[in-house]
DNA sequence: TTATATTATTGCAATGTTACGATTAATAGG
DNA sequence: CCTATTAATCGTAACATTGCAATAATATAA
């Protein structure tokens, strides 16, 4: 097989994976803490800091930008990423709601 | 190639990548729903509560439990899983940490 | 227009993931 | 011992992901 089978789950746990799958490579995570860390929104350099091939990150910001996680806007021939407020905001909400739930306090194992 | 370049980041990277690639899939994330949401530590009717066989059931929870999230502890002929509460909470603070960082104040796109 | 710079896309090889049937442990109860 | 129950493992087919060389697209400057 090798394809998920989505329809199996509910629309809240298919969002929380494909966002929990966006963050699931080291490239994408370094992508927005470089985001997140750089004061003004630097572009191209990118693929000085990390240290894969041009068409590999372009790869990684394109998976971040569909999601809605980034936004990109061209700055003469470059272009110029930064990390979608709103949208990071929300997915925020939803991530820390499935991390933040409560363990119950009846110890089993 | 296929293979991530763990070598090209930090540890903190390759960590939140790992525990965010465990929650890619639905199945993880609607297993540890299950057990975050059954009072008593139920054991195998997960594989009745997730919609997919038995083997693939087990192979999920194979890699829960490899990320330290979840415990098992033999009842008998059936097995009983549960969340493992300190490594829940090491992990939480790692992924809250990366999903809470402060957007710059500087609009640029 | 031509040259240069930057980013996106294409194509593909290597590897990883997902799912399940079949089988194999492991344990409990006769 | 034998049988039933439950869960883990093996093997494998289908599909997805990663990474990069080569190339195409886009925009600026001369």
């Amino acid at each position: 097989m090798g394809l998920v089978k989505s329809e199996k789950f509910t629309d809240q746990q298919n969002e929380i994976a494909l966002f929990a799958k966006v963050f699931g490579h080291p490239a994408r995570v370094s992508i927005l803490q470089y985001l997140f860390n750089i004061n003004s929104c630097v572009c191209g350099d990118i693929v000085n800091q990390i240290g894969l091939s041009q068409p590999t990150v372009s790869q990684h910001l394109k998976e971040l930008k569909h999601l809605g996680l980034i936004k990109g806007s061209v700055e003469g021939t470059s272009v110029c990423y930064c990390i979608h407020k709103e949208n990071w905001a929300a997915m925020k909400e939803v991530m820390i709601a499935f991390l933040d739930q409560d363990i119950p306090q009846t110890d089993c194992c």
